[in-house]
RNA sequence: GGCCAGGUAGCUCAGUUGGUAGAGCAGGGGACUGAAAAUCCUCGUGUCGGCGGUUCAAUUCCGUCCCUGGCCA
């Protein structure tokens, strides 16, 4: 029996490499919704250092799933999932969505699905990160109350921890108990360009971030009175210019400290994308190549698997 | 030109009382199920400036040359 779920086009790629370029210019080809899969461009008034799509760009393809909420508050994988799902039903038939993004986990829980998470008491959650935030050891709590647990750090090890003691069983035995379905078949399109190419393009844009008045734009939040700790602020950039603005780091270091923290963002990317996409279609291509030219490889290559 | 201090990993340097060398940073590889731009794991062979000499053995000692700083002419 044939998938009912539909077919769609999943752009992913490291910072940088020139996503929005290419969808810009599938978009003169064929006229596309932007599902955004971008865990920091999901903030208000965060726009310089996530290099959101412009207004006017935003005003030539709708663009969903940017602006959602504001800095200070928390978002996840789940919720991405869900608001997503129900973006992706409510389009138009005559729409066609396209997936976009570098948050490989984001693409992930929409395409592949998480697990269905019983109801958390989110107060109680909270008193357990907090917890769990001043306390050593976590990965020896973590073991003991899930023997799946792998490692993976303290927030990993929290997560295992909140998990089990709040639902009653282990993060694993959801894991493969209780698995929920993806509400899409991606046909992933993996937009990659080589090392040196994407970090001078890192390093080119960071410079123009900071040209365009990024500091400004992270004073002004923090004047609206979002916190320093923050959930959108903690992203590449943001840390280093709130460590600038807090006497931490000299404005002569910033450039070079944020190019640093956003080429090991761009490598952690990229081994997500070449290990995790968990799909035999991939269709890899070189953002070395003019945007119009990838775009043209893209629709070609959906045009053979029949759209 | 003379004197002094250096020339060791991509960078900054440590070290070898003679047995071919190791830190930090940078970089590479990897993991990933509701904080994911997060959170973690892992990886160190390089004419030890060149050429000679002494030695069983030289990156280490000696000579010489080259280069870079500093001081004196």
């Amino acid at each position: 029996m044939a998938d009912p779920r539909p077919l769609v086009p999943v752009l992913v790629g490291p910072t940088a490499v020139g996503k929005t370029a290419v969808v810009m210019a599938l978009c003169e080809e064929l006229g596309v919704t932007v599902i955004s899969a971008d865990s920091r461009q999901i903030y208000r008034g965060l726009d310089i250092g996530t290099a959101k799509p412009t207004r006017e760009q935003q005003s030539i393809v709708t663009h969903l799933g940017i602006d959602i909420v504001e800095p200070g508050q928390r978002y996840s994988a789940g919720r991405f999932a869900a608001d997503a799902a129900a973006w992706l039903t409510e389009l138009p038939n005559e729409d066609q969505p396209i997936v976009v993004g570098g948050t490989g986990f984001y693409v992930r829980a929409l395409a592949d699905g998480l697990f269905k998470e019983p109801p958390i008491d989110p107060g109680r959650r909270d008193q357990l990160r907090d917890w769990a935030k001043m306390r050593d050891g976590l990965g020896r709590w973590a073991v003991r109350l899930d023997p799946g647990y792998a490692g993976g750090g303290r927030q990993r090890a929290a997560r295992v921890i909140e998990v089990a003691l709040l639902t009653g069983r282990p993060l694993s035995w959801w894991q493969r108990e209780a698995r929920a379905e993806g509400v899409m078949r991606p046909w992933y399109v993996f937009l990659t360009a080589p090392r040196p190419v994407l970090y001078r393009r890192i390093e080119e844009r960071t410079r123009a971030m900071l040209a365009a008045g990024w500091v400004d734009e992270v004073e002004g939040v923090l004047d609206k009175g979002v916190a320093a700790g923050a959930p959108g602020l903690d992203a590449v950039g943001y840390r280093e210019i709130m460590k600038y603005l807090q006497g931490e780091l000299q404005r002569s270091e910033l450039l070079d400290t944020i190019v640093k923290s956003t080429r090991r963002y761009a490598k952690r990317q990229e081994t997500w994308f070449r290990h995790q996409l968990g799909s035999d279609t991939v269709l890899s291509l070189d953002a070395t190549k003019h945007p119009r030219e990838v775009a043209r490889s893209i629709l070609d290559n959906w045009n053979e698997r029949g759209r």
